[in-house]
DNA sequence: ATAAAGCACTTAAACGTTTCAGTAAATGCA
DNA sequence: TGCATTTACTGAAACGTTTAAGTGCTTTAT
């Protein structure tokens, strides 16, 4: 049952352990005799050798780990994914470290001790943080020593990567959408309105369109909340109680979007005729939606791509230039928006 | 940007670095004095220092890691987030994880490579394995000395430690609703059924049920493919080329069924008025369909803590007992069954 | 009074790598 | 031919912990 080490492969190969190491890792300032790499190379698969990554994360430091960091539904609770937006993150960025042979350390954004023992005590090579982050730790992070991508955070600090979304455009584009539609009154329905966030950038989107048609944004036609299909329902409500004046709404989130479909409809509302919805990110759960959301789509892979790319990236190069990557936005158009009737 | 390490600590609080070691440990075989326990802890804090887990792991042969393996939609390709059961599972373990002080790293199941390079490289203390697993690579798994659960699995090996839920009463119970109901003629649908997997039991649990009230399984009754939205707009499409014989169906996951139940409704079928379904799972999508989903119940955070529990509790004791555990389901009631009307 | 036991530590080896510095032999160049 | 360079390795320190085995000192038991 013991482990199989690079002492044993030395002793098979008849060489020494770091001629084995350099074999291994093919160091490019080392040269190694043809044989003596075969010789190296036929041991380890006799003997199923597996180097053993803590040790060599300890000598080497570094560790071919990626921290990850994922909104959490509160603080010291679960993660984030009742809102599929952060499953389809996830699996895009295991399967972008993956194919570069790197490991994910997951854990949630929210408390203080995660991004501590995370990053700090394995030693990761760079982290990934979704969302926002309470912003006294992010100081802290910057002592780690090691890169780190921010997604969908509009902190301002060099010291950190971003990727993200034309989220403004990307509101604008949903509401003057509506209004093309002959719609005039129309409602912004969102998660919590944070700092650094996204949503105030969407806000400010959905404002401009407003302002650019010469319509008003009326405070009674904000709804916030949170990210998930109960505010959704929850926001229908306040919705029916508010006196039910728009005849549209433009939702920052799929996740909200269907709870909102879901609570008007129960009160035999009908989408779209009495009220047409744009939404935001274009997850899978769109096209399931009845009827299938009209949204703005994001490319979802991509964005995860791009985050595990900077981060690697950033790690080998030691010296530190700034990236920003913004990725544009398209509207697909389902079935959830239809022209505004004269009669309503 | 020196790490601080034991031996600074050491230095700052006069003691040697085994002190210090054992303090942060509480190791219960080891006494120290109170006074010095302060010493170490005031230097802790003054220095900021937190210890290598790497060298930990190293030193003492356990990570404080649990490995996890979710299945892929495609050997190679990105996880299988596309079903939400698979998300608010990993939510499950990673809060449950957390706060027993562990970390999680996150892989594909269906690599060779990467049971290998998860397990065996990173030292982690468990494993958790979701779905079916090649079984070639299960008995390679063997070897690494740790212990492994497999969630929703009937491989029949005393190695492993299963948890599960009662897969064939689930389905029995499914189909004997919609029998009550008055169907006579009921579709099954599930994803691949493959060897060990749960599906071969729920098709079992419907054969019963159909069996038990003198009803005959009909082989052009039976829709079988892969587990997403797609495959079941797929089978709606199928169901409408085999004569569009059944009056219900049990579907053996919720995002099967949102796909079937999309591609019923383009084709004009009412659900539950034409077709009846009962589903499987209850993830949160379920609630958000439209009509919203009968389904039979089953407490995925529940299923999440037990895997970890009984991982945790593996790697403590370390003779090596068999656990096995089964988790109920409930049929939770919602819109898309209704009784057979008689001109069906 | 003396051996045994307990207390509060310290020493040093070990965990499995990487990598710098070194070495002996082979080759290149004048 | 002689010296410098290259090639192909090896030795040993270092990474930051844990932990078994020891070391004095103090207390308890006989």
């Amino acid at each position: 049952m013991k482990r199989v080490s690079i002492k044993d492969v030395a002793k098979e190969a008849g060489v020494s352990a770091s001629t084995v190491s350099y074999v291994l890792n093919s160091t490019p300032t080392e040269t190694i005799s043809p044989e003596t790499k075969k010789r190296v190379m036929e041991a380890v698969s006799k003997l199923g050798y597996v180097p053993n990554l803590n040790a060599r994360s300890l000598s080497s430091r570094r560790s071919n780990l990626i921290g990850v960091l994922i909104p959490q539904t509160e603080p010291g609770k679960e993660l984030m994914f009742s809102n599929p937006f952060y499953g389809e993150l996830l699996s895009s960025i295991e399967y972008t470290a993956r194919q570069h042979g790197y490991h994910l350390l997951v854990s949630g954004t929210k408390e203080d001790q995660d991004y501590l023992s995370i990053a700090q005590n394995r030693g990761v090579d760079g982290v990934i943080i979704v969302g926002t982050y309470p912003g006294e730790n992010l100081n802290a992070l910057k002592t780690l020593g090691v890169p780190i991508v921010l997604v969908d955070s509009y902190v301002k600090d060099d010291f950190f990567h971003t990727i993200g979304i034309e989220d403004k455009e990307g509101a604008r584009m949903a509401t003057r959408y509506l209004i093309e539609k002959g719609h005039r009154s129309i409602a912004f329905v969102s998660g919590s309105i944070r700092e650094n966030g996204v949503n105030i950038k969407r806000y400010q989107g959905y404002c401009d369109a407003m302002r650019e048609a010469g319509l008003a944004v009326n405070e009674q036609a904000v709804y916030s909340g949170t990210v998930d299909y109960e505010y959704g329902m929850d926001a229908a409500r306040e919705f029916l109680a508010r006196g039910r004046k728009q005849t549209a709404a433009f939702v920052t989130a799929d996740v909200i979007t269907m709870g909102l479909i879901k609570g008007l409809q129960q009160n035999h509302i009908r989408i779209p005729e009495d009220v047409s919805i744009v939404s935001f990110d274009d997850v899978y759960l769109a096209r399931m939606a009845h009827p299938a959301l009209t949204t703005i789509h994001q490319d979802i892979g991509e964005k995860g791509r791009q985050a595990v790319q900077l981060v690697l990236d950033a790690a080998k190069s030691n010296e530190h230039h700034h990236t920003e990557c913004i990725l544009p936005l398209s509207l697909v158009e389902r079935e959830s928006v239809c022209e505004r009737r004269d009669d309503s």
